[in-house]
DNA sequence: CAAATACCTGAATCGGATTTCATGTTTGGG
DNA sequence: CCCAAACATGAAATCCGATTCAGGTATTTG
């Protein structure tokens, strides 16, 4: 009967997360309009500034109408936190079609990311406040992009346009997180002279990064030049 | 702002933020136990679950007296990140010390790092929490750390350790981002089977890493005979 | 010791948030 | 054209936490 009601309810029907509820075309509407308000609000104010109230004045919709769509504020945000990752992987593997060579697809993949992160600046900065908002849906987010990285790596491992010596997953982490604080520091900081942020990343740095992928990931003549062995 | 007054403030002086006034012994214990718990309570909690009453119970204080020491909430958060900056820096610079060459020390202010997120994991979200709370703070604290790692490179490059075509800025701020994700991956998200974070780094991935910055900084026999590298 | 100074306190103030609910409106099928 | 069912509403209930303040206690000084 009722008792596992909820547990049942994997997929994602145009349900109502409220109440459980399908949704007619005026309610998915306005579904909508609430997630998209949620984005703007978000993205200027925060998690913690923004509030309920704000979002849905700026849909245009009445308080009490949130809660027959989304459970609490913490939901509305998860919501947008995974349409968001779908974006920015849309954006990803948009850029990597069409790359001739496995380790050309990784770079393409990586601007992708920055080009997402360039033409949404506030919205990349909702997805890393869920690591305080919501960390499951952050992990989410993470390992899905990761999970692409690490199979093109391998990918391009066995081709041998990697080096084979890289441990796969490190490899894939190792790039995120220089794509988040690179994008953070000279996307998210940056401003020109009218205090707008730029279009994209500047040359000289767009350059020094691809050269460092490079001699990261380049195929290494002989395996074991370097030390090989750290101490102990 | 008052913000940046106290940012310039490189030097901890004795005196209440609140009214200025220089403290007795009394006065500095109290200041102490009051930045302790909270050091504990916005690990534990967050920064919004956090709260000035918490706060104060657990330094045995009455709340009252928290706004002798403190402007604010967001006050306190400052100069624990600020603390918790120092705290990381120490860590990292006193790893380096007694490194022999250029690459030997990037590679154990590296360690030093992973060394005071291992031991601290928590401290360190803390800090991350920053970019929401007091991007001004979280700015600083990554520019100090930067500027380290920037020079550092610059020296290296002219010794001919590291690839002379990197940009050092950037080179600087990708192993920060490196240094970042794969702390939180690896550190902070994995647990042992009794739910403990573990105390140091996965082998494997230590491993991983090192061979990927090996490759990313070493200087490239683009032009000249084969890699020559220090063996000490 | 007396007065001054520094320090301490927690009840009360104040503002602001989420969430509920009783009631009204729209929609669409028969 | 009628009437469930679905949708919409905003005032009010309820909660919570930052900050203030009037009135203390400890410590030092003369």
């Amino acid at each position: 009967m009722s008792m596992s009601d909820e547990l049942v309810e994997h997929e994602e029907e145009l349900v109502s997360s409220a109440t459980g509820r399908p949704l007619t075309k005026r309610g998915e509407a306005t579904r909508r309009r609430l997630l998209e308000a949620a984005e703007l609000v978000f993205a200027e104010q925060g998690y913690h500034e923004a509030s309920i109230v704000k979002i849905t004045e700026r849909a245009g919709i009445g308080l009490g109408t949130f809660y027959l769509y989304f459970d609490s504020k913490q939901s509305i945000f998860e919501a947008l936190v995974l349409d968001l990752n779908r974006r920015v992987r849309h954006s990803m593997s948009e850029a990597m079609t069409g790359a001739s060579g496995r380790l050309e697809a990784e770079r393409a993949g990586f601007a992708g990311f920055f080009r997402f992160t360039a033409e949404h600046p506030a919205l990349y900065r909702v997805v890393r406040e869920a690591e305080f908002v919501s960390p499951e849906v952050l992990r989410l987010h993470y390992t899905r992009i990761v999970e692409g990285y690490e199979s093109g790596l391998r990918a391009a491992q066995a081709t041998g346009d990697v080096d084979r010596a890289l441990d796969p997953e490190t490899t894939a982490w190792a790039l995120m997180g220089m794509g988040e604080l690179i994008g953070m520091r000279f996307l998210l900081w940056e401003r020109d002279a009218d205090g707008r942020p730029p279009a994209e990343l500047d040359p000289r740095v767009f350059a020094g990064m691809t050269r460092f992928i490079d001699n990261a990931l380049a195929s290494r003549p002989s395996t074991s030049s370097a030390t090989e062995e750290e101490d102990r």
